[in-house]
DNA sequence: GCGATCAGAT
DNA sequence: CACATCTGATCGC
């Protein structure tokens, strides 16, 4: 963590003598306190399930806090923060049982999977009982999610009007960040890419007036902050996010994102100028190796060349989810001068991005194509058969990639010639290495350029073991500051 | 009937 | 494994 040396904010040694209300005398959440069992334990959960230090935050002057104050003082003034609740508009005082259980049961997963929440009204099924829930508030917006010193939030759209929240941001177009966002969205102004607003206009009924869609690279004045969107590497209009505040603190958000390189020529990201540095740290283990994602394209490629050759009434399937992955059948497209098949609503969704490139080779007759984008969760032998069945006329052997980041660990990591892919009958499916999250060796590179002074972790996060894991190597790479 | 949400599956 | 849905059931309007 950060530049801290262990010490006794780390959750797995709490100081020896809590105080009574649960609280450190910064103010920090004690986790596993007798004394906060019943009133902070979510809190405190909470808190942790970041894996983050803040004593550095603390000893820095601070960020003016954006509860009480209604995120107005802009002014810089270093107010003393004395409760980070405060600071991140959190509501410390004890909640009933329902919502303690809900928040711990379902915080765990981090910004990726944000904890699902029952509604004032609603009524929940458990153990076949029908219970009534007609006073249970939505599900609390998590500290990470929420900017300090900022009226901000970042893909906080499931937990209703956040306290002290006057601009809502949205790193990309992929639902468990966007999840929330409906025709009732009235809590305030969406702040994206205008890739990202365009799919949100498309593809969910928000009200318009409420989406603000920024260009990449250009700094806004928002609420009194600058904030400057930066290309994420992720999926299409996924973006970084930089803040520079009043008093000069400067964070970055990454959304999800796979880092580079080229980010360590970004202006913005030059050595020793973030502050605070939320992570995606989805693949945050040394476990995770994988290639670069033009050495998975170029086997994609060579792989689709081979069994055309050999079968030349082959079906090229490739899958993705909603957005994402694009590159990999564009690049099969281009290589061997074939249109690309997909069904209706995924060409809509395509054409919406306007990259030419791409949309001049999509068309929407499935027999005159042999690429075709299915859904993921299609890549099945017995489903491809099926469909093989329906195209029997013009093909004789489907073969199919499934991208994804985790088939490929350790042994095959970097050895693409070394997968094997699973065949019966006619079908042919691949897994193949193509992430668009950072693997364990760019986040290392990636935080060891950027060297910020503190690291908060936005994926794994919910589970104490993993969450140390990640501390440790954070401290690791940023050791010697 | 339709949209939203949830648990569970993949 | 963990990603990012997807499915099917339920609930509310």
């Amino acid at each position: 963590m950060g530049t801290d040396i262990a010490g006794d904010g780390e959750p797995s040694s709490p100081p020896p003598l809590p105080v009574p209300d649960g609280l450190d005398d910064n103010g920090f959440p004690l986790p596993s306190s007798p004394t906060a069992a019943t009133a902070a334990t979510s809190f405190a959960d909470d808190f942790y399930r970041s894996g983050t230090d803040w004593s550095s935050l603390l000893a820095a002057p601070s960020p003016p806090p954006s509860s009480e104050e209604s995120g107005k003082n802009k002014s810089g003034d270093s107010l003393v923060q004395r409760s980070l609740f405060q600071a991140w508009g959190i509501d410390r005082r004890p909640r009933r049982e329902e919502e303690v259980a809900g928040v711990a049961g379902g915080a765990g997963a981090g910004a990726s999977s944000a904890p699902s929440g029952s509604w004032p009204g609603r009524k929940r099924r458990r153990g076949g009982e029908v219970e009534a829930a007609a006073d249970r508030k939505p599900l609390a917006c998590p500290f990470y999610k929420k900017i300090p010193g900022t009226p901000f939030t970042v893909d906080a759209f499931r937990y209703g009007a956040v306290e002290g929240c006057n601009a809502y941001f949205l790193s990309h177009f992929h639902h468990d960040h966007y999840g929330g966002l409906t025709k009732k969205w009235c809590h305030g102004p969406i702040y994206c890419t205008a890739l990202t607003a365009r799919l949100v206009k498309m593809c969910l009924s928000v009200n318009p007036e409420y989406i603000c869609p920024l260009e990449l690279d250009k700094e806004y004045v928002i609420e009194g902050v600058s904030v400057t969107l930066l290309e994420a590497n992720h999926c299409p209009g996924a973006a970084l996010i930089h803040f520079r505040l009043g008093d000069g603190k400067k964070y970055l958000h990454t959304g999800d994102f796979r880092a580079s390189k080229s980010m360590q020529l970004y202006p913005l990201l030059q050595r020793g100028q973030i502050n605070l540095l939320y992570l995606d740290t989805t693949y945050c283990n040394p476990k995770y190796k994988f290639p670069p994602k033009e050495d998975v394209i170029d086997f994609a490629v060579r792989t689709a060349k081979r069994y055309l050759q050999k079968e030349p009434k082959t079906l090229i399937v490739v899958g993705a989810y909603s957005i994402g992955k694009e590159n990999v059948y564009l690049a099969i497209s281009k290589a061997l001068q074939v249109p690309i098949y997909t069904d209706a609503s995924r060409r809509r969704i395509l054409h919406a991005f306007g990259w030419s490139d791409l949309s001049k080779m999509i068309c929407s007759d499935s027999q005159s194509s042999s690429l075709h984008v299915l859904p993921l969760s299609s890549l099945r032998h017995e489903n491809l058969q099926k469909y093989l069945e329906t195209l029997k006329q013009r093909f004789l052997a489907v073969l199919a990639f499934r991208p994804t980041g985790w088939t490929f660990s350790e042994e095959t990591g970097n050895q693409l010639d070394l997968i094997k892919p699973s065949s019966r009958g006619k079908i042919t499916i691949y897994g193949v290495p193509y992430s668009e999250h950072s693997s364990f060796s760019e986040l290392r590179e990636f935080v060891m350029f950027l060297r910020p002074q503190k690291v908060i972790p936005t994926v794994n996060v919910g589970n104490a073991a993993s969450r140390d894991k990640m501390q440790a190597h954070f401290r690791e790479w940023l050791k010697g500051l």
